[in-house]
RNA sequence: GUGGCUGUAGCUCAGUUGGUUAGAGCGUCUGGUUGUGGCCCAGAAGGUCGCCGGUUCAAGUCCGGUCAGUCACCCCA
């Protein structure tokens, strides 16, 4: 508890744990840009109603989630809860013609005041995407085809894609009524959070983690057999769309996700290796007016949890492993070389020579300086004393063979790239 | 926000029913004759036992509080 650790729910990334944040970083670069995404970056904070007005002021996040606080100038503004409202309203910002498609994907922290768990950081990095612009439930599918053709490039296997439907918003009316006919004479039965969620929150009560709520949910009338044709038909297309582009997927007639945007198609990706935050990314179709544009706009987004990824990555064993943290190393003896190791260290990163070049400059004695070019596991190591100095030589050692050669200093850059 | 478990060297942990100068392994540093790593050997450095208070002749060991970590709940990524 000193002050040098970091606040909880937040961490410092080190190597060689952040090789593989990278590698998660370059793949969703790689695979969204394949689907024709770009990426967006956003700031990490906004007005705060940006993200009111998008979540919703009833959710939990907006209730109680939001790192929120006044600048100098007395507005009030947020750390970013998740990345869909930033993104909406960049392009809301930017203006989205008639007919045009904005296909974005973004990465970075995001911020909610919770109680850290396993999976559950107060900051926390999503990776995600929106398509705005397309109303077509083909949309659908293909955004989630590409969820999982990201998670397959990522090795994660093993997960489980659960869709259902939302329905429209004038559908809601009908499906709370009946939620609530349903559960109403259940309620003595039922935990206390669901007897506050019936007038609250009906939806939530289906997906209830409580046992005795659970079997009580199960025998709910379904939402999708509530919908309006409209709706329905929406539903069976994007089923089709998942179908025609192979994508094993689960109707999960229960799942209600947390952020009141959605309209139609809700998903979510979950894992077995991750303990009981079990979802590795969620998303859904939402129907949003953007601020100063008359017209309603629709789009489809999904956010995965990257540390989610990792610790599924992690369950399945696929860390990377530490990388050297030198590959040349330049070992010095007595002062003068010292200025000459320097020299040779310049001389050999201005040609690109020697992959990651680390000349010693503590001039210890050459057994200590040999011990930690081979702690940081040195394939090469050059030695610059007074001899090889002297006759302009250089002593070059390959530590994986083991085997040494004494070279005029012209040949080294030969003997390098023979390496 | 609520609850369970945990908190001793850089890391992983020992520490018996409270009893002298708190230990191990790993890691680090320096040596094992003049300029050579990994293995081996020797030595060294490194800890206000999370913090505060209480009980006691005596507390790393017991009690309370607090902070932090961890897991779970709510909810989500």
């Amino acid at each position: 508890m000193s002050v040098n650790e970091p606040l909880p729910g937040t961490s410092d990334i080190w190597e060689p744990e952040l090789s593989d944040w990278v590698l998660l970083e370059n793949k969703a670069r790689e695979i969204f840009s394949r689907y024709a995404y770009s990426e967006l970056r956003t700031p990490i904070f906004e007005r705060s109603e940006v993200f009111v007005r998008n979540l919703g002021s009833e959710t939990d996040v907006v209730q109680k989630e939001m790192y929120s606080f006044n600048d100098r100038g007395g507005r009030n503004l947020t750390l970013r809860p998740e990345g869909t409202a930033g993104v909406m309203r960049a392009i809301a910002n930017r203006g989205l013609n008639q007919g045009e498609e904005a296909r974005v994907f973004y990465f970075g922290p995001m911020f909610r005041g919770e109680r850290p768990a396993a999976g559950r950081r107060r900051q926390f990095h999503q990776v995600g995407v929106e398509a705005v612009g397309s109303d077509s439930p083909w949309m659908d599918a293909e955004c989630i085809a590409m969820l999982t053709h990201f998670l397959r490039e990522l090795g994660v296997s093993g997960s489980k894609v659960l869709i259902n439907s939302r329905g429209l918003p004038e559908d809601r009316e009908a499906v709370s009524h009946a939620l609530k006919e349903y559960f109403r004479p259940k309620l003595p039965e039922l935990c206390e959070d669901c007897q506050r969620r019936l007038e609250n929150n009906v939806w939530r009560m289906l997906d209830c983690k409580n046992p005795a709520c659970g079997q009580i949910a199960l025998g709910a009338p379904k939402i999708l057999d509530l919908l309006s044709e409209t709706s329905q038909d929406f539903f069976k297309r994007t089923c089709d769309g998942l179908a025609e582009l192979g994508v094993d997927y689960e109707v999960a007639p229960r799942m209600v996700r947390g952020l009141d945007y959605y309209i139609h198609t809700v998903f979510e990706v979950t894992h077995s290796g991750l303990g009981a935050q079990d979802a590795l990314a969620g998303g859904g179709r939402y129907r949003i007016t953007l601020p100063g544009d008359k017209r309603c706009h629709e789009g489809i987004g999904f956010a995965a949890g990257m540390e989610r990824l990792l610790l599924a990555r992690e369950s399945l064993g696929l860390q990377s492993g530490a990388k050297p943290e030198t590959d040349t190393y330049i070992v010095s003896l007595g002062e003068a070389a010292v200025a000459a190791g320097l020299r040779l260290a310049g001389e050999l990163r201005q040609l690109g020579l020697g992959g990651r070049v680390k000349a010693d400059l503590s001039a210890r004695s050459m057994k200590a300086q040999m011990r930690s070019a081979n702690r940081e596991g040195a394939g090469i190591v050059l030695i610059l004393g007074e001899d090889e100095i002297a006759r302009a030589q250089v002593s070059c050692r390959n530590m994986r063979s083991g085997e040494q050669v004494l070279l005029p200093r012209v040949e080294l850059h030969d003997w390098l790239k023979k390496q």
